[in-house]
DNA sequence: TGGCATACCAGACAAATGTCTGTTATGCTG
DNA sequence: CAGCATAACAGACATTTGTCTGGTATGCCA
């Protein structure tokens, strides 16, 4: 290996060991010595422990691939952009179009699992991913066959569009609380408002993020 | 350690190393033989090694913290499920919403990067992403604010949905290619359809994702 | 009762992985 | 030029981690 300009290979080290981490995936020295074919260890320590000591990677001491991604990204500036990449990635369970019966045997046994960026205060477990079925939320840009994202935790809140677990299935709709109810209203004109007595529909929690798969 | 009846125990690990799996640390024997108060790391093994036989877990040989979960969980049938999680995870750049002139710019600088999953077979330099403006698209469930991950690649297709760069910006549109040369379909009868004139327009790639983040 | 499978333990061993110490070369800067 | 920082190498060494071989106890079942 000839010597390359200052921080050159560095950089080309923290993108290989980045995406790794990404993958869920911590590489060990030897692989990273290996992938640029390093003839000694020892470069690949030097380049990891200054990207700690840049604050650019973590490390777990006394442990084997222990090096993991810092907490937060060093940050945007511009305005109003959605908080991609603030929080921690975690593969968050896709459970696929639950019936109200399979819920937590769906939770166990998921159809996959998606990347996610949630939260640091938030837990794993608060999040699940569905397949949406149907028209009815179509007039807010929900189309069938999109996958969302579901936070469950604390109130349901009037306004917010979440899953409802009633009658046989899942739904996505915006719920809204008055004083006659609950009331969970499409977007779409094509169908009507439901209007669930008290104690037959259980609020999944709220939709975060919505996904398409084009072709 | 008492003894326990055939599979408890088993399944106890199992969640354990899942939970964790989950959360991309694959724990080592000896982390599983602590959680546990197993006195000996071969009780870990032997529980793993099963659950591997069971098709619960894999295994890469020869490396530390080599467990994984198996790719894909048992089949549901439903028709068309999303392909998640069958490429690698990549970070891909966010570019913003981007001018004509800043294109190249942008990709260097990103705003920020998002994790996606791409095939194989491309490269991580074919995709970048891109926060919609305007309403153009709506008709197609494509929001202003939403975020739109483009694979640039090959010849354009018609009636796949591009981003393509003319006058000052870039902008999403529907494209079909005819006699009458190219035409670039907006989703919303409030808008008209484009007809660039030949060399005005440069088309960037196609939509392949997309993604919203809600409140 | 004697297999036989399962759960668990014990300790040695080997392979993977991280750490250390010292060396060579190159470029920059006062 | 000397001094210093950075890039890279070499090889020994320590720790973490996985593997193996054998042993004890318990329950099931023919």
């Amino acid at each position: 290996m000839p010597k390359t300009p200052p921080g050159q290979t560095r950089n080309r080290v923290f993108r290989f060991v980045r995406d790794r981490l990404l993958r869920g995936d911590s590489p060990s020295l030897r692989e990273v010595q290996q992938h640029f074919g390093f003839r000694a260890v020892e470069t690949v320590r030097a380049h990891l422990t200054a990207l700690v000591e840049e604050g650019r990677l973590v490390k777990e001491p006394g442990r084997a691939r222990g090096y993991r991604l810092p907490k937060r990204q060093p940050k945007r500036l511009s305005a109003p952009v959605p908080d991609w990449s603030s929080g921690r990635l975690q593969p968050v369970p896709l459970l696929g179009e639950v019936a109200a019966g399979g819920f937590e045997e769906a939770i166990e046994n998921p159809e996959g699992n998606l990347p996610v960026e949630i939260p640091d205060s938030r837990d794993l477990s608060d999040y699940f991913a569905l397949r949406v079925r149907g028209e009815s939320m179509s007039g807010a840009g929900i189309l069938p066959g999109d996958t969302v994202i579901v936070e469950r935790r604390g109130k349901p809140v009037s306004g917010q569009i979440v899953v409802a677990l009633l009658e046989e299935d899942a739904t996505v709709k915006r719920l809204h609380l008055g004083q006659h109810g609950m009331e969970l209203r499409p977007e779409n004109p094509d169908f009507d408002t439901l209007r669930p007595p008290p104690g037959s529909c259980r609020i999944l929690g709220r939709v975060v993020e919505l996904r398409r798969q084009i072709r």
